[in-house]
DNA sequence: GGTTAGCACTCATGGGAGCAGAGTGCTAAG
DNA sequence: CTTAGCACTCTGCTCCCATGAGTGCTAACC
């Protein structure tokens, strides 16, 4: 099967004059505030008002030819086609910046659960939810292996151990596990505590590598955690969280029962969105999608994301970002999902920074 | 402000001939699985076929002034009123018995994940889902006061401890703190040992009442310890599980984006759902409630939910169930719901027990 | 040559009118 | 008390038409 993925019009975006291009950008805006088609009066009325409409209807038909706008039918206005929406992103957006006090409360609110990880990702997307307005707002750890930094056992009752797993990025995991046989708090603390100081940073398989247990204790604590922190690489590239579900069915777009049902699908199991997010190249951090463009992206048709990556390759990190109708307003929504993915990078850095959080 | 919480017919349901009530029952089972009005011919030619359909519209006629039955519009079918649900609930349901098979799936499954006790209610919505077939299901813990079975204090860097809390239903919660000066791990150890006799059992203001620390640093802990347990009391009450929404979606009732919408709110804003929830008098375990009966329960309007408390009153437990349109398949979903709420308790008793779970 | 006024054309939308079908309520006979 | 028969009611559907928004084209204008 080929896989139009890339087409010519968006590697090279076609040249427009300057006013065809002031036309596209008030198109473009003006339908991702209302979602009904604009005619060539409103572009007049509202934002081109030098010119008449007969010209500017002129310049909508390049515009079409282009393909940059669509017609939902001869006697409705113009609608911005996928290829318009990118062009507007690529060219025309001017991104709002953000202000002292919303960057500041991003940062705050980010930095003030850092010693709760395990809520971070509520967090940023509630966080985004309240920024970005009206959105399906995502956020998904990606599925790094996890790196041990402490590890700990105790005896909570005869025959049953908690083990405790501290990783790398400070999320903490626990097990409840049957304790081989008597076992005395000491003993399993001296275990543990030999076993920290040759397994600290390693990963599962290394784990698994690792020879000459210098006890029976000691090699079966570290087959049980290995078994959990295989467990958390499974489980972890699973963890999603989203906000404004209610929202955005609110949307006119989303008033077709079929079209409702999709992006809840898209939400509640997430599975294809996991498999979309894990093709795009992490180096690149941001990245804007727009409709579908062959079979990886056929989930998103009539939809935008916009996600981008957080964290340090290889150890931590995700993906944040918004999920909603194609028209979404980008040039608010591009800013905030940069800096909320940025300051939760420089968040997990300083955590994973030997001097730890308490430093800064 | 009149609260009509209870209409007489339903204190005292209205005495029907056994005729009227089996034509009550095709009815309610014939919508229940149509969602269209039922007509007279419907009920001759499935349920009761030896009177004929004109006996059926007499016997109607009745049912409707009894307040059982309502006509959408003259000429269409009848379609169960809620107060025709409640009495078939009551009256004339016949709950199907689960298999031996069932019940063990049920059993093996909720056991199975006894040591992961994080994924519990996960795993009860799924459980019921796929049972329940089509249908909304939710589940939450119910806020009682978290007690304390185990505390421990590890050293992960200097200046940063990580708090460990098992709780006596077997959950375990953590915290990254701040250290107060540096200390070795052993102090901290001895410190969270001397601690841990005096405070098995307590919930956290059992824990703020407690007198004479033995020292600085368990006098540390402990005041640690009840700020994480507030956290606790405080997040606990907000948990909440649901499964399905994507399935419910599809049904007729929800094709409506107003619908639609309702419940998707419901369940993903459940904090309306826990103020109805928090109403329900435990001790009576299975609760049915169907649509709007009152200003608690606006909310239900057009809905049902079958739902049933398991756990152990004032230390663990919560709510499990089904929440759906007004026409559940309650004779299938009831006997689920129950089961898996005495399958939830037995398992916490048993975690709950001195001898903990390695004694099965 | 680009721009604009003028105008015919197209097409979705919304309001009846007419029709078929389902289901009822009533009446009178069994 | 039950039931066959029948008139009646109401929805859903289709067809039809008027309305209006917005276009595309042409010819005049600067």
């Amino acid at each position: 099967m080929a896989t139009p993925d890339a087409l010519p019009h968006d590697q090279l975006p076609p040249a427009l004059s300057a006013r065809k291009r002031l036309i596209l950008k008030a198109i473009v805006e003006a339908y991702i505030g209302s979602a009904t088609p604009v005619g060539s009066g409103q572009v007049v009325r509202e934002y081109v008002p030098d010119v008449s409409s007969a010209t500017v209807r002129n310049e909508m038909v390049g515009l079409e030819e282009a393909g940059l706008l669509t017609q939902p039918h001869t006697s409705a206005g113009r609608v911005p086609s996928e290829g318009g929406f990118r062009y507007f992103v690529r060219q025309l957006m001017e991104e709002r910046a953000l202000s002292r006090a919303e960057q500041s409360t991003i940062r705050r609110q980010l930095f003030a659960v850092q010693l709760a990880r395990e809520e971070w990702l509520d967090v940023a997307t509630t966080l985004l939810a309240r920024v970005a307005r009206v959105a399906g707002i995502i956020s998904a750890p990606v599925a790094a292996q996890c790196r041990v930094k402490h590890v700990e056992l105790l005896a909570i009752q005869e025959h049953l151990g908690l083990l405790v797993l501290v990783l790398q990025e400070g999320t903490v995991k626990q097990q409840l596990i049957d304790l081989p046989e008597d076992t005395a708090q000491t003993d399993l603390s001296a275990a543990s505590g030999r076993l920290n100081q040759r397994i600290h940073g390693l990963s599962r398989s290394e784990l698994e590598a690792l020879s000459e247990p210098t006890s029976d204790l000691e090699a079966f604590i570290a087959a049980r955690l290995a078994s959990l922190m295989a467990q958390i690489d499974e489980h972890q590239r699973k963890e999603f969280h989203h906000t404004g579900l209610v929202e955005l069915l609110e949307l006119p777009e989303f008033q077709q029962p079929e079209q409702a049902r999709r992006i809840v699908r898209l939400l509640e199991q997430p599975e294809e969105l996991f498999g979309l997010l894990e093709t795009l190249p992490w180096s690149e951090g941001m990245h804007i999608l727009i409709g579908a463009r062959g079979p990886r992206t056929a989930i998103l048709e009539d939809l935008g994301l916009v996600v981008s990556y957080y964290g340090v390759e290889s150890v931590a990190g995700g993906f944040v970002g918004v999920l909603g109708p194609m028209r979404l307003p980008y040039a608010e929504i591009v800013p905030v999902v940069r800096y909320v993915s940025q300051v939760m990078t420089e968040s997990l850095d300083d955590l994973l920074s030997p001097t730890g959080p308490g430093a800064r």
